[in-house]
RNA sequence: GGAGGGUUGGCUGAGCGGGUUAAAGCAACAGUCUUGAAAACUGUCGGACCUCCGGGUCCCGUGGGUUCGAAUCCCACACCCUCCUCCA
């Protein structure tokens, strides 16, 4: 959400954001719509106002017929109170409804573009592994190694659906560990948030209204939510948050449930796209200063390739275009990683902030060193997510003879070099 | 799922239809006093929006309703507490 003043005040650089966007905005149509409901404002206060001056007067009334009078008076400013208080209430639902529409600024940084394959790599990392076989995809590897079973998983789920069986969830489990130590000693505080969230959480940091089909919903009209991000800026929401305690930065693990509803023909099998995952997730609220949000953006993107340098995956970093960025981000980094069959590089990481867009809607502040209240900003990136991060993993990391070497960094947690076989026979 | 109690400003807590645009206390901040501090005294002491910068409007869990007028009455919902039931 941002401030109307500021949309007032600046309509061509929001135009010419939700243009950057791709994002069909008419920005007449809100100024219209505010001139009215400013208008109506006034009028509704000015006759409160009368009737405020007017309660005092009858409570004072010395004989019963003066306050008859006044009393018989005041009902014909009710009915006029009531006619515009009714046309400014309309007012204010189709101007609440076209606010939460109005998208964030995009950093002038970002390049201009539709979709995904505008994006611009901006680094790359690690050498690609050269097989002296012919190399296997991970629904393979890891069936053959009883780590994964998917048609029990479809049978049981549905499409999309998935079991992880032995050293599967032992590497899971090893990811994990690694994953919270590595974060918590950035300076992460741990939380494990709940998932299922009221749908306030998903107005709060953007992902409705315009992600209707995307999230799952209750039968008591709660989300499930598709990240950490979600119950984590949750977490504050109403607060106003002490300046020295910022920055306030999180390591959230939660399950995530994402429908995939717009992505019916894309990625059909394996773990690269499912209904059903579990993350670790990077958020960090921050003072509200362009240059500390950038920094932070920064940082936090950095965490992510540091981890996955860590477990040695060729990646590249690219910075998403206009039209790859959701309503509220103002920039967004996607870490990919090198997948060999397919080769090509696929998304593991998302890291973006949103100055005060998120706050805003969420009512998060802080009191200033002048004693001023503002909206702080928020941030979140990827940390890791599982199963997806098993799909490059497994790839990079196979042996001629169909095992897995396990990299280094996840060997004390996992608790041997190689997954050599099934732990588990099939059948 | 059932029964009951509750939700007022940073905190405690009064108010139960009109003189309250919420009493009082605590906490906080500033000043007086003091070598300094404490105490005492004095003052300040929520937020949002609109503004012709005089001021005005709204906020007592949320949303409706009754009324000339609602923190106060009615309805619905949310959340918290206690007990019963169920349960990993």
């Amino acid at each position: 959400m941002l401030d109307i003043r500021f949309i007032r005040e600046n309509k061509d650089l929001v135009s010419s954001a939700a243009a950057k966007k791709r994002i069909d905005f008419k920005i007449d149509e809100l100024i219209a719509l505010d001139d009215k409901r400013r208008e109506l404002m006034a009028a509704v206060e000015k006759r409160r106002a009368e009737q405020n001056a007017a309660n005092q007067k009858i409570a004072a009334a010395g004989s019963p017929e003066d306050r008859t009078k006044l009393i018989a008076q005041m009902k014909e400013v009710k009915s006029a109170l009531e006619k515009d208080d009714e046309a400014l209430k309309s007012v204010m639902k189709d101007w609440q409804a076209m606010m939460l529409r109005v998208p964030n600024i995009p950093d002038v940084s970002v390049p201009d573009g539709a979709s995904d394959a505008d994006n611009v790599e901006t680094k790359s990392w690690g050498d690609k592994p050269e097989f002296g076989f012919e190399p296997k995809d991970h629904i393979e590897i890891m069936t053959a190694l009883g780590m994964l079973d998917l048609e029990r998983g479809s049978k049981v789920h549905g499409f999309r659906g998935y079991f992880l069986i032995g050293d599967g969830v032992k590497l899971c489990f090893a990811i994990w560990n690694h994953a919270l130590e590595f974060f918590s000693g950035k300076g992460f505080v741990p939380v494990m948030p709940p998932a299922i969230v009221r749908k306030l959480m998903m107005y709060g940091t953007g992902y409705l209204p315009g992600g209707e089909e995307d999230a799952y919903r209750t039968q008591d009209d709660d989300y499930l939510a598709g990240t950490a991000e979600v119950p984590i800026m949750g977490f504050h929401s109403d607060e106003v948050l002490e300046a020295e305690a910022l920055p306030k930065r999180y390591i959230g693990f939660s399950p995530s449930y994402r429908r995939e509803a717009g992505a019916h023909g894309k990625d059909m099998k394996g773990l690269i796209r499912v209904n059903e995952f579990q993350k670790f997730e990077q958020v960090v609220l921050c003072e509200a200063n362009h240059e500390t949000s950038v920094r932070t953006h920064e940082e936090i993107n950095r965490n992510t390739e540091e981890f996955i340098e860590s477990l040695g995956i060729p990646y590249r970093t690219v910075v998403n275009c206009g039209g790859d960025l959701g309503l509220g981000q103002v920039k967004k980094y996607d870490i990919e990683l090198w997948v060999p069959k397919e080769s090509k590089y696929r998304e593991i990481s998302s890291a973006s902030y949103f100055h005060d867009f998120q706050t805003r809607r969420l009512n998060i502040r802080y009191k200033d060193a002048d004693g001023k209240l503002k909206y702080a900003h928020s941030l979140n990136s990827t940390a890791i997510p599982t199963p997806r991060i098993l799909v490059s993993l497994v790839e990079n990391y196979q042996q001629a003879d169909g095992s897995i070497r396990i990299p280094d960094a996840l060997q004390p947690y996992f608790g041997a070099k190689t997954i050599a076989k099934a732990i588990q026979k099939k059948g």
